[in-house]
This record gives C-alpha cells, sequence and structure tokens, in this order.
DNA sequence: ACACATACTAGAACGCGGTTTAATCAAAAG
DNA sequence: CTTTTGATTAAACCGCGTTCTAGTATGTGT
C-alpha cells in the first residue's frame, strides 16, 4: 500500500523521536530538556517534532501515555484485596517513578503548568477513573462508609497525589519522602470514612506511615545539622525540632 | 542625614513600583506581567526593577509579603474556638484571594514553580506556623486524637491548600470550588482524628461541604451542557454524570 | 558656589525558549 | 517523465528574564 509506506516511515520517525526524548531526558538529568536539544539528539531538525508532535507539551504527554498502559498492567497484577490495593497502587506508583526519574521528573513538571481541561481531568481522566474504581470497590465491600460521594473523595485523594508527585518533580521532595506522605494522607483519609471492619487496618497503617515520616524526618534534621551549611537561626530552629522529635 | 535621604527615595520608587505592579495585575488581567509591562506601566526602564528588587520573583514575594501581616491580623481577629476557627482560617483565605484575584492568581502561579529551599516552608514558613498552632490548640482542647504527629498532619492539611489554591492560580478551579474543596478535605482529615467531642460537629461540616460540591457540580455540568460547546463523546459523560449526581 | 565621585537610569542588547515560515527535496500519482 | 503532494530543513520570529554600557543627575568635599 501506498499510505501505509509513508505512515509507517511516519510512524517510525515518531518513536525515533520519543526514544531520543527519554535518551536526552535520561542523560542530561536536568538541563532542562529544549526542543533544540532534543532535535540535535534525534538528529533532526527543530521543525521536524513539531510535524510530528504538534508542540512540546504532545511529546511529553506521549512520553506519559506510553507507560500508562504498562502502569495500568502491573496495578491489575497486584493481589491485594479491598484497601489494601490502594496503597499498593501508591507503591507502585513510586516504584515507576524510580525506573526513570528525571523523564517523569521533567514530564510532571511541564504538565502541571498547564492550566488545561479540568473537566476532561476530573471526570474522563485514567488516572481518576482507576482511583474512583479502586474506591467504589472498597466501598461495595462494605470498607466504606457507603453514605460517601464517591466523587468528592476520589477527587480529593487523586489530589493530594498529585501535589506529592508534582512537589517531588520540582525537587522539593525525595521520592521516599513522597511515598510516605501519599500513604499517610490516604491512610488518614481513609480513616475518616472508614468502617468498623476496616478501622483497625486503617489505624495501623497510619500508625506506620507516621513512623516512618518521623525516622526519616530525624535522618534528615541529622543530616543538615551535621552538614552545618545553614545559619545561625537555622541551625537552633533545627536543634529545637530534633529534640522535639526525639523525645517521642 | 545625606544617606536617608537616598535611601527614602529609593523606597518611594520600590513602593511606587509594587503599587504599578498591582495596578497591571488589576487592569491586564491574564496578559501575563512581563518585566516590560511592568517598566512601562511605571514609566521606568526595564532595568529599574531590577536595581530596587533583583528579580521578577522578588517583586512577586514582596507583593504576597505585603498582605500577610494583614492577613494574619485578621485571622486573629476571628472569634471561633476550637475547630471552627480553622475552617473560618480557610474561609478567610478564599476573602483574600477574592479581594484581588488577578495579583494572587499570578503570585501563586509564579511561584509555586520555584523549587525552593523546602525546610524553610516546613519549619519556618509563617503559613505553616499558624496553621500549626491552630491544630496543637485544638488538640490541647482534647478536640484530636493526643497520640496525633502534629508535623505530618500540618503538612498533610497545608500541601492541601496550597495544592488547592495554585490549581486555582493555574486556572483550573474556580475560587468556589476551591474554597468547597479546601472545606471538605479539611472536614475529612479532621474527622479521622477527631474524639468523641469533636466528631459530631466534624461529621456535620463533611456532610455540608460535601453536599455544597455536588451541588455545584450539579450546576456546572448543566451549564456546559446547556452552552454546548463540546463534542459528542464528552456530552455523553456529562449527561450521564449528571444523573447519577440527580439520583442521589 | 563649583568640581568631583558616586549611584541610578535608560535603551539597547544578550541568550534562551517555543514555535512558524519559505525554500528545498523526495516520494507518489497520472 | 512530468506533475503534484507532502515532509524536512535552516533560518527567522517573537517574547521572555536579565545584563551591559553609556550617559545623567545627585549628594559630597572644598
Amino acid at each position: 500500500m501506498a499510505v501505509s509506506l509513508r505512515e509507517s516511515a511516519k510512524s517510525q520517525r515518531r518513536a525515533h523521536i520519543l526514544a531520543a526524548a527519554r535518551a536526552l531526558l535520561n542523560d542530561d538529568a536536568g538541563s532542562g530538556f529544549s526542543m533544540r536539544a532534543l532535535a540535535n539528539r534525534a538528529g533532526v531538525s527543530s521543525a521536524t517534532p513539531y510535524n510530528l508532535f504538534g508542540s512540546k507539551h504532545a511529546i511529553l504527554v506521549a512520553l506519559l501515555n506510553d507507560d500508562l498502559a504498562e502502569y495500568q498492567a502491573a496495578l491489575g497484577d497486584v493481589d491485594a484485596g479491598g484497601i489494601e490495593v490502594m496503597f499498593e497502587a501508591v507503591r507502585l506508583t513510586r516504584r515507576f517513578l524510580d525506573r526513570d526519574p528525571e523523564i517523569y521528573r521533567c514530564v510532571v513538571a511541564e504538565i502541571s503548568q498547564d492550566g488545561g481541561n479540568q473537566l476532561r481531568q476530573l471526570f474522563g481522566g485514567p488516572r481518576y477513573m482507576l482511583w474512583k474504581n479502586m474506591i467504589a470497590h472498597a466501598a461495595q465491600e462494605g470498607l466504606l462508609n457507603d453514605a460517601l460521594d464517591l466523587d468528592a473523595f476520589t477527587i480529593t485523594v487523586t489530589q493530594t497525589i498529585a501535589a506529592n508527585v508534582q512537589e517531588w518533580a520540582l525537587g522539593q521532595l525525595t521520592l521516599d519522602e513522597m511515598e510516605l506522605r501519599v500513604l499517610y494522607a490516604l491512610a488518614l483519609m481513609l480513616l475518616a470514612i472508614a468502617t468498623d471492619t476496616s478501622r483497625g487496618t486503617l489505624k495501623a497503617q497510619l500508625c506506620r506511615a507516621e513512623g516512618d515520616l518521623q525516622q526519616m524526618w530525624r535522618t534528615q534534621l541529622k543530616q543538615h545539622l551535621e552538614r552545618g551549611e545553614l545559619d545561625a537561626d537555622m541551625q537552633m530552629l533545627l536543634a529545637d525540632q530534633l529534640q522535639h522529635i526525639e523525645r517521642l
């Protein structure tokens, strides 16, 4: 076929550019991923990516969507029932981010300052639907208060996750802290609408996440104090904090 | 004094530029606030703001800090006890954002992609301390579970607020929806660690916020459908949603 | 009151970003 | 083989935050 030859060449080049983008993000970590750098790396002119994708944004979205199917499959393989599957989903997210940190970091940082279509995100976004389904299932199994409005709760949960991932992408959090914060927040929110069946588990989850967070902060504070690269005021503040935490 | 004359002229110009920034943000809403536009508006060259502030970022921060003291004072005037003061703080925040929406929108949108010093934000930021104190007071009054780790909880709460404000600033939420979402999330999180004394109030708060959110979504969906500026798939999806919500 | 030194300003310019354009080239169609 | 279509490219466009350079006005010492 005539058309197919042209089209297949096109998607080959598309794939080639995406691969170049991945390579570029992995190698030159943190140097900003400009379209010129991408074109250079892929060995094409700066206009070609625009012909094949339309914009920088579209390229980054394409990178994300490549992995989404894989993520969903991995989530389907998780064998954890009821509520535990949500915590596993968080850990799975963390593992995904850990695989190609620079790629995700850049993609998330770019996309988050988008300002686009909230409707699609709210009612159509695949990640949103994933969480809504998990929460709905838990509610059907009698693990959550059934007077609950699914959307209101799901929005709050997904927003919390997104906010934490974004803070990580902006370099304000380590991946470890991101994961622990999300686990904590998730346990907290679920606990608020738990039934008698699930309350025990959730309290335990909350306690564990809280303890893990405390330990992490203790370590971080110590490191900061030891390095001693801070002004006097900050030193004092941190020492106070450390004492306070150790007292627990 | 000789020095004082120069210095006072300097701060006069500083104030003049900040005023111009406010005026510019209010008038040319959403047109992006470039340094050239600011210099133009203030009747100075583009280099002058750099001499007086150092960077665009610093100017926006200066705008914010101008209002912080006022906010804190207003919060001090709130006469609500125990837990209610936190919900009032949220409403107060909303009212502040509503006063000069364009200014705050721009400032928040700029600052949020900063990636700066998380330590200072966590343990030193004035907004963080405000919330930590409110939560600590509630705990002391026996309104919250006292086995709670203050920092873990406060971080989660302030992060939720910040995330919602940021989404508003990026144009993804109306101010109304922002407020309702925060009230909902706050009630949810507090409910998770409520004592018998406070559980009733918090459940009521949660219900109320949930109902308000539902009503708002109903209105929004109807408006979107009536305007009919969406493709067929979206139409279907929204119609389903609306039916689902109305059934409640 | 006058000359000097300093601080401040204006306007152009720099460097970088995403994106678009005009010309060129190769492949498909008649 | 010619025509037509479509894609690639190099160069430019535009706007941004920021900095450089030369000129000007201001406060200071005599």
